[in-house]
DNA sequence: CGGCGATCTTGAATCATTCAAGAAAATCTG
DNA sequence: CAGATTTTCTTGAATGATTCAAGATCGCCG
């Protein structure tokens, strides 16, 4: 009694037939932004008890689809994925950790969507990755460098 | 004769040793911007002959480590590199293709340095990537809708 | 011209993600 | 509500980019 039902709902408005590991898989995604996918079926298991992990791909994949979540993947990472969608928000990931963390862009509504030069392309996303280092990476490095002969 | 002694200069200057890998990897990566690592491999076995793909892996990474070449990964795709380094430009990369062009940023020098939260990130570069469709992939689905039920 | 250490070769391993085929379940229809 | 139909889930295996590891080779310094 509290989000459940609002869940089949968005998973049937968006045109999907209404699942137990489609709703938990989504609950998960709330529950957890940035998961990666290994932790999303992990979380989907807590609360359905087995489930393949190729179901749970399947589900990210048909949510991702229909505008439910949101894929994210920073250079160097593995898939992860988000239930914050139609704002326009970007992400500050950590070079070390690669912790994320959510910022909202500085520049008006639409942040650099106008290239000087699109090169023919027609463009309908501008994505914005702020790499850096978290609190906590920053301050394991800080005091004693550790490794860099 | 023309750019060898150049590409050797710069691993020197770089703190890294010279070798025939190595300089036919930068050469290959100059000669095509966002090649992806199976492609840069190719390319350097026309200049050098045989190379071990696990050569042509480290050698990018001490390139990539040394400042003389960047790594780009867009989501869903393998990783690419570019030689265009130093100056602050992003892409433009297709949703169908995978195709890749450099953009310079609308918004001034530093596109959305300044985000508006950091959560405590030190934050030393913003990257930006512009989704769409380039030329060719739009006219081929504009026409007639291969599959789409 | 050695010698040391970085760099290349060879060969195998990892791991996220995808492919494939059949079983189970959800929605639609009568 | 049963039956039909299509989607979705399960099981099990394959793919492929990237990395690990150990030994041979080569660049650079004195």
């Amino acid at each position: 009694m509290s989000s459940a039902p609002d869940l089949a709902a968005l998973v049937r408005g968006a045109g999907l037939r209404v699942t137990r590991p489609r709703l938990a898989v989504l609950q998960a995604v709330h529950d957890r932004p940035h998961a990666d996918t290994d932790a999303v079926i992990g979380a989907t298991r807590d609360l359905l008890g087995e489930v393949s992990h190729q179901a749970v791909y399947d589900v990210l994949r048909a949510l991702t689809g229909a505008g439910l979540i949101r894929r994210i993947q920073p250079a160097g990472s593995v898939a992860r994925y988000e239930a914050r969608v139609g704002d326009n928000h970007h992400h500050v990931v950590c070079r070390d950790c690669g912790a994320i963390a959510d910022v909202d862009c500085a520049v008006g509504h639409t942040p650099c969507l106008v290239a000087s030069e699109d090169h023919g392309f027609v463009i309908d996303e501008a994505e914005v990755v702020y790499w850096g280092r978290c609190t906590e990476c920053r301050d394991l490095t800080a005091p004693t460098g550790p490794d860099r002969p």
